[in-house]
DNA sequence: CGCGGCTTTGATGTTCATCAAGTAAAGTGG
DNA sequence: CCACTTTACTTGATGAACATCAAAGCCGCG
């Protein structure tokens, strides 16, 4: 069974992806392997099947800046892919992950061709498009303690849908996502825990008072 | 003559986009007029073929973000135009201004019907994405002096290709879209001022020491 | 087991926002 | 066209938010 029908919505019938699924390509990488670099040819639409993925870059300064997730049926290789031939960022698997892997100039066909198909991937890249952006408006918007906030609920609410999960990513790419240093994070994270909001294990948080949580993400 | 051959290179010919020429509107605006506002429907693909606009949102504190430019020929009804029925920001002219309006049910029929069109189509929204989306990134890791001198180096060499221009913003704006406060945007700008790097008449900018712009603009 | 990277906390200094107050410029109504 | 109002601009002083530095404990991994 051929899984992209999920990505397209309603519009593309499967007999219309038949010919990407013939040619699809799945991968599997660890937690923290790297899926594919910056400067790297795109040689293929890539999205991803299961577990999850870090979009980041490589600053001036050699630090790492991470620019978004992507959770299953999102494009990993979406922002440059028609506008460019090499990736502007690089991507990483930080949960084991599985991605569908399509030749380019297949895609490049099925455009061409089928214009349901082009329809709906424009739908999701704009979508996609978007909610980075509006989230590094939100994210830029706050301090400290409502950027801390806002990921929490992030991981919570989007990702997992649970009070209580496993951090995927270590303090330092807290850090990196929300543009702070890893000592506030640290710092913030356990003010949280002294004021009852959060339970903190390690890398498990259970968030205990989510009101109080979406208050400082709002307004801070 | 159609003027929308310009914005789709090379693939698509004059005959291809008749139809759309056909149905278009032109509309124009005085500096300081909104051309859209957020929440408002989406019925036109809009672009731009004069002027300069800007694109922008406002925050829970009731303060502006400015998300980014348009220039001639980008798109200003871009990000969200496929995924939504509603703009999720605002735009207005910051210097007069001639958008060129499609009913957006045109564009959706001729992405569904011409497949070179589609393709141009994805090339173009990737393209804008990834500018805007990179540009957050490239600002959000400088400090103050860093953030004005990438700003004014963004207009010298991106819109007006002059080292000299008058600022079509006021200080204030500068300080919403490089996020920090109208007061510091102002500082530094006289510090730079006072250190010979610029020469400020009002809101026209004179850059004297581009070298030592580009080199704040990069380490800082 | 020992090295290196991640985590945590505290102390210190820098960067930036806020407040205040005054000047210039630009729009408004008589 | 001028007084009047408003908005933008500018500078300084103060305090808050955050980065940096330092030191110690922890954990995973070869």
């Amino acid at each position: 069974m051929c899984e992209l029908k999920g990505l397209f919505f309603e519009r593309v019938t499967k007999n219309e992806l038949d010919n990407l699924c013939n040619h699809k390509i799945e991968k599997s990488y660890r937690k923290g392997e790297i899926i594919f670099e910056a400067g790297s040819a795109i040689d293929d639409f890539i999205y991803l099947k299961s577990g999850l993925v870090k979009l980041y870059k490589l600053c001036n300064n050699n630090k790492e800046q991470i620019i978004s997730f992507a959770r299953p049926f999102d494009f990993v290789s979406l922002l440059n892919v028609f506008s460019d031939s090499t990736y502007s960022y690089s991507v990483m698997a930080i949960e084991d992950s599985v991605t569908c892997n399509i030749p380019f100039s297949q895609v490049r066909n099925l455009v061409l061709e089928n214009g349901k198909f082009a329809l709906n991937l424009l739908e999701k890249m704009s979508q996609v498009s978007d909610k980075i952006i509006m989230e590094s408006l939100t994210i830029r918007q706050k301090h400290l303690r409502g950027r801390v906030a806002y990921l929490l609920l992030y991981f919570a609410e989007y990702i997992y849908h649970k009070e209580e999960f496993e951090l995927p990513i270590s303090r330092k790419e807290i850090a990196e996502f929300i543009g702070m240093t890893p000592e506030n994070v640290i710092r913030t994270l356990s003010e949280f825990r002294k004021d009852g909001i959060l339970k903190i294990y390690g890398k498990t948080i259970e968030i205990v008072n989510t009101e109080m949580l979406k208050q400082i993400s709002n307004l801070g």
